[in-house]
DNA sequence: CGAAACAGTACCAGCATGGTCCTATATCTA
DNA sequence: TAGATATAGGACCATGCTGGTACTGTTTCG
């Protein structure tokens, strides 16, 4: 369930990977589109598509022309995954029935109760703000997750695909 | 984003409902799909659908045959937003990297630091998991949302089809 | 034995997502 | 000034998933 969308993760990966390359650089790199397209694998359009998102939410800075690219305005610590989701996925919100909905909602025997949705909402959200690029970033392989499927609740990190 | 499937959504609705009319009749009702079909109006394959996922999670106990239907097993505020959302939609996974991804994580470059997305789904699965039926069957009405569209985020109660 | 009601599966339509392309605009360099 | 570079913005299409339906089987009551 609850799948966000693979731009988000691009998103997400390449927000990590410039701040780590501005880190090494200590400096405003900046990137292009080509550059993150070697960088990640992720087709070039695609992630043109995804940085426009970005800057557009005020994530990045874009620089037009000849030495252009895309800029990082913020430290890693500094932006949370929420912003990144919503920069680009638009607004978090859980159920079908938000505002937009003319239609939806004429089921009237099964609203009423809705707006309750919003207290989910605040708690999702809430939650993913208070996750960080800088905590993405974290040593990618050094987690407390030997090679036991421990699976708490499903999902191990790579391997698990036996089954 | 994110947006969660109608089905979870109904789900929830048929929980709410069912555990509000348990109350009033204070013992184990037997719910058919036929009468919360007409109870929600939602279309009662669809109903059957879900009630049968729902079942499968062991939320309900389905009743076979003449006189059958289903009964809830646990009262509203035992039931969590998030044992719903698994019910129907599988588990809580955010990223699409999730185990069954063969191909998707070919793309080392970006993967690495995908690991990391667990923290953010636990983070999410715990403010899901705080959150129960009983949470949501609250006064449906009764909200701080006065009839102007304050739409803060989005999404009245009832009223929003004036948009 | 027949009716009622769930179980399981297969199937189809609609729609959002993901990805591509094209054109316009801004900036740097020669 | 002219050309090259690189983003901005939008349109466009294909794929896959979701939502919904139907059909058949199985269980239980009367």
């Amino acid at each position: 369930m609850m799948r966000l969308s693979k731009l988000t993760d691009y998103a997400v990966v390449m927000m990590v990977h410039m701040g780590q390359v501005n880190d090494l650089s200590s400096g405003d790199v900046t990137f292009t589109t080509a550059r993150l397209s070697e960088d990640t694998g992720v087709p070039q359009p695609t992630v043109a598509k995804v940085l426009k998102g970005l800057s557009r939410a005020g994530l990045l800075r874009s620089v037009r022309g000849a030495q252009g690219g895309y800029v990082v305005e913020r430290t890693a610590d500094e932006v949370s995954i929420a912003e990144i989701i919503q920069a680009l996925d638009g607004p978090i919100a859980l159920t079908a029935c938000v505002d937009g909905a003319d239609d939806s909602c004429n089921v009237e025997n099964l609203c009423g109760m809705r707006g309750n949705w919003n207290r989910v909402n605040d708690a999702i959200q809430s939650a993913l703000g208070q996750v960080t690029l800088a905590d993405m970033a974290l040593t990618p392989m050094e987690f407390p997750v030997p090679d036991v499927p421990a699976r708490a609740h499903g999902q191990s990190p790579s391997t698990s695909r036996g089954a």
